[in-house]
DNA sequence: CTGAAAGCGCTTACAG
DNA sequence: CTGAAAGCGCTTACAG
């Protein structure tokens, strides 16, 4: 691959000339500008940004780390991060740590290496060792989704608490009063939020809480189905209704109940935290839908101005509402 | 952010012998290494990548740029991607191209200027330009999924064509003689490669092509039910089949099936290239699906094995089969 | 076993 | 308007 030196040479002028040209900066007579755009278009050659960045000791890039590429929920919240990227002309890697602290700890160590300018987090666990480490860095970072307890950092995240508190009212109002909940992985910030707000739901219609119906699993389709079998299998009578902790739970539920030959809402009632993905169709199923774009876009936003420096004081939270979203996935209990 | 200097002046030594700790090089004094070690500790150290890709001429990073992020069909690709990748110790880029060739030239050439040792691309149209501008960069690149024209060049996709032949055939059994097909956009190879197979079928069984039967739109769900649409509104009597061109055409199509009060396959029957996303609570499509974890696999490995110099002979093609999956969406016709 | 010099490809600041 | 020198953070030879 040539380099602005061959690209110099061809043209009879220092590197440094050519460096101008590419840059549109200083003054450059029209004809040794075109003789080095010539040389440029006949070398094809592009600019190394590996060198320029380690000259500006700035790369223009941002980093997402993710839980699960799959999930259309993370997906819509990259097109955010995008968007917002973009605007101001950084680029966005992506990375999907399948939930797992070690994945997640190498990409962040590989991505300081890179020399990202900034990078937005979602947590696959509750310690703060990580963003101690970008922060040693002196790398601005946002978290994401799930707010990290005993931490200074600017965070983006949904009403989680309000949102499973407004689907477990919604429950109890139908008159359900066995309900139970099948949420992600316990040391994640929104499972424990969800559980929160469902708690504070039955406490308030002063129903007893029954622990042993609070599931903790995983946010995929295999845990939500493995959940759901559990509760059918060690609870009889079954519970009227089940929470679904997210979008993929609440298809493996729904995988569970075919099975089982059960019928939605005449055999039992389900809600969720979060849209299905894609809109089949015939949706049916009564969800809190929060705004993953919104989150994507806000996060961007929180860390670019960081990265500009056009913000720099204490940390920031951001908490974005959710919707109810009343389907036919619950039936109304005597 | 500390550099290697840095380490060097605390440990008292030289910028050399610190690299030599870092990498494992060379011979060093226990008691050397052990002093730099706790500097490198002390002041949170972490090398920078980009000095050292610049020496190397070597990022360890490939990329892959994929149509539409959103569709599971890629997020699995990209996982046989990865995994492929992480077996040789290179990380993935993943860029999102939305289909449009001019998102797609962009990101070619930033990877290009960011000096990735290799791409994989899924060509957003027919043109052999991208690939003539990477292989002018001497940089190996492997054609994903759809097939290029006149061009020398790795490529790595399904049967596209005996698969849809084999879909529009097992219709043709069913006794469908009126049989539409919803295709991708017609300058990508899949859609072209998914009519011919389609009119092979007709064509073995004597049946008439129709050419106001083949629809070619978009890879994406508000294409599917735009041309589902059409499709009800311009053919009396509707066809008793639709092809979708791949699964969220099919999705699309389903949707504008339910708007209509239809039935599948009461009123209509419907098949698909690609099965739905997810495991929805009850498969009811018969698909030809790939293997698309396969195709990112096998990819990534031709690619790989022309970076590290393994491979450096003529291109390459792999074809994978792909699989009928016979379920409920077609109904027999006498 | 350790280090000074040179260079990867670019650009800033200084000369002319 | 154009260029020679120096440096971004690292590592490959070559000395000692």
């Amino acid at each position: 691959m040539p380099t602005i030196r061959d690209v110099a040479r061809r043209a009879g002028v220092a590197p440094i000339t050519v460096s101008r040209v590419i840059n549109n900066t200083g003054y450059i007579s029209d004809e040794t500008r075109q003789r080095v755009e010539v040389a440029i278009a006949e070398l094809h050659y592009l600019p190394n940004t590996l060198s320029r960045s380690l000259r500006f000791k700035k790369t223009n890039m941002i980093a997402l780390v993710v839980s699960d590429i799959t999930n259309p929920f993370w997906t819509t919240l990259t097109r955010g991060v995008e968007d917002a990227s973009s605007e101001e002309d950084f680029n966005v890697i992506l990375c999907n740590t399948d939930e797992k602290p070690e994945k997640q700890h190498n990409y962040v160590k590989l991505l300081l290496q890179r020399q990202t300018d900034g990078i937005l987090l979602v947590p696959a666990d509750n310690t703060t060792e990580l963003v101690e480490m970008i922060q040693n860095q002196n790398v601005p970072v946002v978290i994401v989704d799930r707010p990290l307890p005993n931490t200074q950092v600017d965070v983006v995240h949904s009403d989680s608490t309000g949102g499973a508190y407004r689907l477990t009212q919604h429950l109890i109002e139908q008159g359900h009063r066995q309900i139970a909940l099948l949420a992600g992985r316990q040391e994640i910030a929104t499972s424990q939020e969800r559980a929160a707000g469902y708690r504070q739901a039955l406490v308030e219609n002063k129903i007893p809480v029954d622990e042993s119906l609070i599931y903790f699993g995983s946010y995929n389709q295999p845990s939500g189905y493995a959940m759901a079998m559990t509760v059918f299998n060690h609870h009889h009578p079954r519970p009227t209704a089940l929470f679904a902790g997210n979008n993929f739970i609440a298809l493996g539920i729904l995988q569970a109940i075919y099975e089982c030959g059960l019928r939605v809402p005449e055999d039992i009632s389900i809600v969720s935290f979060d849209d299905l993905p894609y809109s089949l169709p015939q949706p049916f199923l009564t969800v809190v839908a929060q705004s993953p774009y919104q989150l994507g876009l806000q996060a961007a936003r929180l860390l670019l101005s960081r990265i500009t420096g056009y913000y720099n004081g204490a940390p920031r939270e951001v908490v974005l509402p959710v919707e109810l979203i009343v389907r036919d996935s619950c039936r109304k209990i005597e």
